[in-house]
DNA sequence: CTGAAAGCGCTAACAG
DNA sequence: CTGTTAGCGCTTTCAG
């Protein structure tokens, strides 16, 4: 059973393969109907399937759009990743994934490599302060659509960005634990998730001093400026920030919003290894809501990202051929879900560790620094 | 700046594009090296870039692997994913990565659909009992691997898989949980883990034997039968197993042991709706170590698959062209990694329930059920 | 309304 | 050792 082409479909059903190929790519008002059936009936009974390589040859472009994630290890991007599945399968396209690790070399080979192989646009989900290692396919022409990072003022023209408003996920993170009653809060996390940050912890701030708190008078904490976490190891930032923040300070924060649900996760983690309690002692919230979040002990409060919505919404921005405002932003509202690791603060302020157990093997020390200040 | 073909880099290299061809595909020894260096000097002056669809049409191959997973959304395949890419990228190959939601029509699409597209094979992570439904493209020549799918009797000969030795992973939990002194023991699936759960269950029956436990006597929990739960729903199953095995039974197990780590996660957090303490109270262990199982609270003992091993093996399979043994099974050895979920039983059994406040609506009742029994 | 013809960029005989 | 040649399967003017 040798690949069957369309010539042996034309042969099939009398015409000629430009016929058929007028068919194939909806030309159907050249063809009067009876002809139309036949090819359809000889499509049938041989089991013709077009062939991707030689019509990508001939028009140079493909019904593939690539994705490009910091990694599928972690489960927020996992989520989305499968939702842009579900929505290209819709569309009759397919994706390609890559994990960047977010290192931008690895990303702008990605992007390369996949403009080459003729892509119909990229959905990149980055956090890259700058899109300059991208500035040359751009021009080039390639779509580009950056998920979760908010269009930034360098930008290329025709970059579109779906995201949600982070400031506003900040603000709901921050006053619901103002509105508990916290009145010494931490934000946290790494260093590298540089764009959503900024945005996340403005209305972090903003939350504060809507209800007079002064953040600058807060013990922050935004990682370690010289460390590359992967996107996996956003955990271990909120654990090695719950230890740094919970053995030295003399005033510990009784809540904290984590940049994500994996740091949070980890920073629930690091309470624990001192003996506190989430909830009870600390309340956390973190962003995202990946799957998880619900499953945890306690279960963790967080910034929910419509992520089918944006997954959609995105790969509509990718394939609409329309006349489309370029440059766009898309925001979506990010929803506040309340759960257990958020609570009132404890009257007398966060305890005592309640064990001495904690093992300095767990921390290479070098790395442990807090970082005080404004992160703008 | 128009794409540069091979004709272009003929002209300046000054030789026919055919040599250049042959440079390529690495028949250097066809040429004198001077032609080979003047080659090189024009590829690396026009930035020269094959053209993949070009180069398919003509060969019908490609540098793409496909990789089929039940769902990205669950941790255990996105890091799965992850590091077969990081295997393919360090040969030179992408991965093209699908979603078949454990949906047989869909995964015999995707392999139809990958196969049409030229890859050179598939990594199938599926477990369902049959591959009756690929059949037909195997016989046309489909370089199959199937991971996390031990071989089964009826399969295509050609079909390596590479997997854990399931057996030994179950009996690892298994006696981990009778070393500590339970003699209550329950394993908890959903129903459509099928291939895995078989060779894990026994495993599990072994060591409950090996200590003189009668398997057949415990309260086994092997899911809704009837309810098609995806892979990220593999929580709810463990959820709904510890309501269903905390609130009729009399006898509760004092340990358990469940069919992945997701479905453990599920499980703890049904422990902890009817107030029973994960570790203490009931001990769990799971089966994958997804990064999450250490981030729990408590920390989650579990059977660990050496993914990244596994992920190379599989890509060497699928694109290893030698003379391979067909039909060969690759069984690595997986590990038990004990941390804080299992602990020696309470004395006394399980405790009543701590809390009443069990709420209905979390519940679909008609759902709920307990099947006894031998799995098989 | 339908067909003939000319490639897209590359590879692999087969000649020289 | 190198060049000529004939397509891979499809799309798309341009004529009938």
């Amino acid at each position: 059973m040798g690949r069957v082409t369309i010539q042996q479909v034309a042969k099939a059903a009398n015409v000629s393969p430009s016929t058929v190929s007028n068919l194939l790519n909806g030309r159907t008002e050249r063809m009067v109907p009876a002809t139309r059936e036949r090819i359809e009936a000889a499509i049938a009974e041989l089991g013709y399937r077009p062939n991707r390589a030689a019509r990508q040859l001939r028009t140079g472009r493909t019904q593939t759009v690539g994705l490009i994630v910091p990694s599928v290890g972690n489960p927020f991007w996992g989520a989305f990743a499968r939702e842009l599945e579900v929505a290209a399968l819709a569309v009759g396209c397919s994706v390609l994934l890559c994990n960047s690790e977010r290192d931008p070399e690895r990303e702008r080979r990605y992007v390369e490599e996949l403009w080459e192989d003729g892509v119909r646009g990229i959905v990149l989900c980055s956090s890259l302060p700058t899109l300059d290692h991208l500035a040359d396919v751009v021009a080039r022409g390639l779509r580009l659509v950056t998920f979760d990072r908010p269009a930034q003022p360098g930008d290329p023209d025709s970059v579109v960005s779906v995201s949600i408003d982070n400031h506003v996920g900040g603000f709901l993170a921050g006053s619901h634990l103002t509105s508990l009653g916290h009145e010494r809060l931490t934000f946290v996390s790494g260093s590298l998730a540089s764009v959503n940050r900024t945005g996340r912890f403005r209305g972090f701030c903003t939350a504060l001093e809507a209800v007079d708190l002064d953040p600058t008078a807060m013990p922050l904490w935004t990682g370690f400026e010289d460390t590359p976490f992967g996107d996996v190891e956003a955990a271990e930032v909120g654990r090695r920030a719950a230890h740094a923040l919970f053995s030295g300070t003399e005033e510990p924060p009784t809540g904290v919003v984590a940049i994500n649900d994996m740091t949070a996760l980890g920073f629930c983690r690091g309470l624990r290894d001192q003996g506190l309690r989430v909830g009870s002692d600390v309340s956390v919230v973190g962003f995202d809501d990946i799957i998880l979040a619900d499953l945890y002990d306690p279960p963790l409060t967080t910034i929910r990202q419509p992520i089918a919505r944006m997954a959609a919404l995105a790969l509509g921005e990718v394939l609409d051929d329309g006349d489309r405002e370029p440059g766009r932003s898309v925001l979506l509202r990010p929803e506040l879900v309340v759960r257990e690791s958020s609570a009132p603060p404890p009257v007398g302020g966060v305890p005592e560790r309640r064990t001495a157990e904690v093992r300095a093997s767990d921390l290479r020390a070098s790395d442990v620094s807090t970082t005080d200040g404004a992160v703008r």
